[in-house]
RNA sequence: GCCGAAGUGGCGGAAUUGGUAGACGCGCUGGACUCAAAAUCCAGUUUGGCUCAAACCGAGUGGGGGUUCGAGUCCCCCCUUCGGCACCA
């Protein structure tokens, strides 16, 4: 009987879907096991070929498993807010509701259709009012918390409150302190505004990418994603809600360390975090009280500042630019701030504008000279530098164009560049108090930071170069913001027991035509009255980008139908933290950050029991088009997992897709490497089943011989250390060589050959089921015992030996196994080719390696 | 420019702690079956020399040097590709 695929596949997805075979219960004796898969954004194109490649990784995982007596978590969902519904609805006039509709179940069809173990009963979506209710809940748990730095974690703000009432501001780090007599006397709307700086999301007014097309702001990590596309994306102040991600940059690299994670990601968000460690010092402005504080990375080098640059939006510069300079000051900073951050980036020329004013370098007391330069950013340390140019090649650069003085402060030695940003020894660095000479740079970095300390103008600090996440879109398709802005100027968060916030209908989907999201049209909606006070007060009109609702997904499969808690707390124990995930690299700084970020406030606010969410993590490489080029329309190289399954069967794919290379690597598609599997599929299934469709009269019960029972033993082996290693491709290798075996067998034991269907289970799960039950078994494998192997038997009696001479190989030999050193050698040594080499000559040594080799040194 | 990863046959890729380079698959060549084809099966397939053939000898894991009895694997320099960051003070 042909190996009909398509009735197979069908048959056994039909089976698993009515018996609920991948359900899982959270409260059976079994060790858990959590896998994740990055859950895909249903867009309309359906599903790609690197979808499968992820997604049966980690099924093949699963299955195993499974099979080891695991209890396995294996769920899927929808990421399904986002911009190109909405973008479709701009068009069509569509409800991005009924397209995204559409779009999950195209995705769920195809999903299934690869014969993934995900327990169905736990799908979730995060457009689902229910689901996103948590979303806006854990929004406003965030809302409510504020960082208290003394214990380094998030604490609810009702703690700050308590605090400022006891002790006012004597325990924050801040300029202004007040007294809690004083506090107590303020007004409700001082006290609201005060309290609000403190919260980890909040709302500021801060320069912002503004896409004009889209009609929304996009954060930092975002913007390459879309300029990329062609949009354009400008630079503009807007008033915009915040989260508080910087109060965990220490948090996020020092728990990253523990992470089981690819080191490219690893590195990638130390460098996103970006920790610097130096020192600020405090700069006098001469002829004025202020003073300008600079960040720098080399505090010995202060002698050799020469000037100061302030970044051209920086506060002070209206205070300190003189009459004659401020037009030009003013033009620059308009043409600066034009820029976008981008453009500010690939200008090679350095400009800049001298604001008339001057400061006083502190160690040396010499007047140095302040300008603007758009080389300084406003948003990285203090927005203003001390400006060396003997040892930082921006100030030199920038020093040579304005003739501005150099002073070399470190000696890197007769062979340093003439800007050196190397560590050396100390020069002309002293003053009557201290002195840097002869110092070499880490000594001098402590000395002139201690004496920095002592004097009280400047002491060591840490700058990061991660900012705070943008965390408000003007779109429609994205949950709603839970806060009312009542018309006294306050802000309230909406009651938890008013969640959901549902998303009003709208007619129209067109932008707003301000910077407002398209809700500021349902008017119906946006007006409330608080109950409460009486006030009138207007809806947040901001969405959440699309990252919040994958921020915490990975906890609702935990325990999706809850509509009492996110996640019921004994649910969360048992299963966090994940145990593999698996998702595309692209996801490294972006929704691998956030999430981790929302997952320490919820630890530190006693919301989930593990501080890390995701203990490993591996990246699927992308799939490239049969001519190497990156898949895409415009090339015409687009593989259709439909297509292949229609054609090859569900398991060829999966099969193929593991079989192709490493997990993590780029690799291309091969349609004759499909047929490559597809054929092996065929060979194991006309091993098994005879053309009237029976088990094939070859296989009985019957002993099998030594070498074909150490090739099965050497397979039980290597496939199962594979699929935990996750090296796929040569677990299929070694499943090819045992059928290549057994074909040649006339009788074929029976017992070996039905573990070898458990085996290739997981890889090609409906062919194996129908092997299996033609095997006379009535239920499932799903949960049939892994097979074990015997160490012993893996091993080969006989071994080949290299004999080699002066480490070339010149012969080989078989011997028993564990032969014993002195009669390799003697065997090596009589070895006819190994004569020729060793006659007349003199051995000079010899290595045996036991069941290896033989190597002769001989002289000459 | 900086950081990270990687370079192995015609192709995708295998190779414990340094110990037989090229497993497995694709492609290709030859053969069997067939009227023929498809499918299937068998044999061969890094490259060069010498051979009817085998045996044997040489070259070979991006390039150059080194350590070692022995290097795809370890060290140094260079080249290329991919990914990330990009005036971060």
């Amino acid at each position: 009987m042909k190996y009909d695929f398509l009735q197979v596949e069908q048959k056994w997805q039909e089976y698993w879907q009515k018996n609920k075979t991948f359900s899982v219960s959270d409260n059976d004796k079994k060790q858990k096991l959590f896998v994740l898969d990055m859950f895909p954004y249903p867009s309309g194109a359906g599903l790609h070929v690197g979808h499968p490649e992820g997604y049966t990784a980690t099924d093949i995982l699963c299955r195993c498993r499974r099979m080891k007596g695991y209890s396995v978590l294996h769920p899927m969902g929808w990421d399904a807010f986002g911009l190109p519904a909405e973008r479709y609805a701009m068009q069509t006039n569509i409800h991005p509701r009924i397209t995204t509709e559409k779009n999950i179940e195209t995705f769920r069809r195809q999903i299934k259709m690869l014969g993934l173990s995900y327990d169905w009963d736990r799908e979730i979506n995060t457009t689902d009012p229910k689901y996103y209710r948590w979303t806006q809940w854990i929004f406003l748990k965030i809302f409510n918390s504020w960082f208290d730095p003394r214990e380094r974690k998030a604490r609810p703000i009702e703690t700050l409150e308590r605090d400022l009432d006891t002790n006012g501001t004597k325990n924050l780090d801040i300029d202004r302190h007040f007294t809690a007599e004083e506090w107590k006397k303020k007004s409700k709307k001082e006290k609201h505004d005060f309290i609000a700086q403190f919260r980890l999301a909040y709302i500021t007014e801060i320069p912002v990418n503004w896409c004009e097309k889209l009609g929304t702001v996009l954060a930092n990590e975002e913007v390459t994603e879309w300029t990329e596309k062609g949009y354009t994306v400008e630079r503009r102040p807007m008033r915009q809600w915040m989260m508080r991600i910087t109060a965990y940059s220490d948090r996020l690299l020092e728990d990253a360390k523990e992470l089981d994670w690819p080191i490219s990601t690893l590195e990638q968000q130390r460098n996103w975090i970006g920790r610097s460690e130096g020192a600020d010092v405090v700069f006098p402005v001469k002829d004025r009280e202020e003073k300008i504080k600079v960040f720098t990375t080399r505090p010995d080098t202060l002698f050799g500042a020469t000037y100061m640059v302030l970044a051209p939006e920086h506060p002070l510069v209206d205070i300190i630019a003189s009459k004659e300079q401020l037009q030009e000051i003013q033009k620059y900073r308009k043409e600066a701030l034009a820029k976008s951050e981008l453009e500010r980036g690939t200008e090679k020329e350095k400009t800049g504008v001298f604001t008339g004013g001057y400061a006083v370098n502190p160690v040396t007391g010499k007047e140095i000279p302040i300008w603007i330069a758009d080389y300084v950013m406003m948003g990285y340390g203090t927005g203003a530098i001390m400006a060396v140019p003997g040892h930082d090649e921006r100030d030199m650069e920038f020093a040579k164009k304005f003739g501005l003085p150099i002073i070399k402060v470190v000696d890197g030695g007769a062979d340093a560049p003439e800007c050196f940003v190397g560590d050396g020894v100390g020069i002309n660095s002293a003053n009557a108090e201290v002195s840097l000479n002869e110092l070499p740079t880490p000594e001098a970095k402590k000395t002139i930071t201690a004496w920095l300390a002592r004097k009280g103008i400047g002491k060591g600090t840490v700058q990061f170069k991660l900012r705070d996440w943008l965390f408000a879109r003007q779109r429609y398709w994205g949950e709603p913001i839970p806060i009312i802005n009542l018309e006294d100027g306050t802000m309230k968060a909406l009651d938890e027991k008013d969640l959901p916030l549902e998303l009003p209908d709208l007619e129209k989907f067109q932008p707003s035509g301000t910077t407002e999201s398209p809700l500021a049209l349902a008017v119906n909606w946006i007006n409330v009255v608080d109950k409460e006070t009486g006030l009138k007060g207007r809806r947040e009109t901001n969405t959440m980008p699309q990252w919040a609702g994958s921020c915490w997904y990975y906890l609702r499969f935990i325990d999706p139908r809850n509509d009492s808690a996110f996640c019921d707390p004994a649910k969360e124990k048992r299963w966090m933290p994940i145990d593999l995930y698996v998702g595309g690299s692209e996801h490294a700084v972006l929704h691998l950050m956030y999430s981790r970020f929302w997952h320490k406030v919820l630890f530190d606010l006693g919301y989930v029991s593990t501080k890390e969410p995701f203990m490993k993590l591996r990246h699927q490489g992308i799939i490239l088009g049969e001519d190497s080029r990156k898949m895409s329309k415009s090339w015409g190289n687009v593989v259709n997992p439909d297509d292949v399954v229609k054609e090859y069967g569900a398991d060829s794919i999966r099969l193929f897709e593991m079989f192709m290379g490493p997990l993590e690597d780029m690799k291309p598609w091969n349609t004759r490497g499909v047929e490559g599997v597809f054929r092996f599929l065929n060979r194991v299934w006309r091993l098994f089943i005879n053309d009237e469709g029976k088990l094939d009269l070859s296989i009985k019960e019957s002993e099998p011989d030594p070498d074909f029972e150490r090739i099965y033993h050497q397979t039980v082996k290597k496939v199962g250390e594979d699929i935990e290693g996750l090296r796929f491709n040569t677990a299929i290798s070694q499943m090819m060589i045992f059928i290549n075996e057994t074909m040649k067998l006339d009788v074929k034991p029976r017992k070996l050959l039905e573990n070898f269907i458990l085996l290739l289970a997981p890889f090609a799960p409906h062919i194996s089921e129908e092997i299996w039950e033609k095997l006379g078994h009535t239920k499932t494998l799903a949960y049939e015992t892994w097979p074990e192997y015997d160490e012993v038997k893996c091993a080969e009696s006989n071994i080949e030996i290299v004999l080699q001479i002066n480490g070339k190989i010149r012969g080989k030999i078989i011997t028993a196994k564990d032969t014993p050193n002195n009669e390799l050698e003697r065997l090596a040594l009589d070895d006819a080719n190994i004569k020729r080499y060793t006659d007349g000559k003199r051995i000079v040594k010899k290595i045996v390696i036991p069941n290896k080799l033989v190597n002769i040194v001989i002289a000459g």
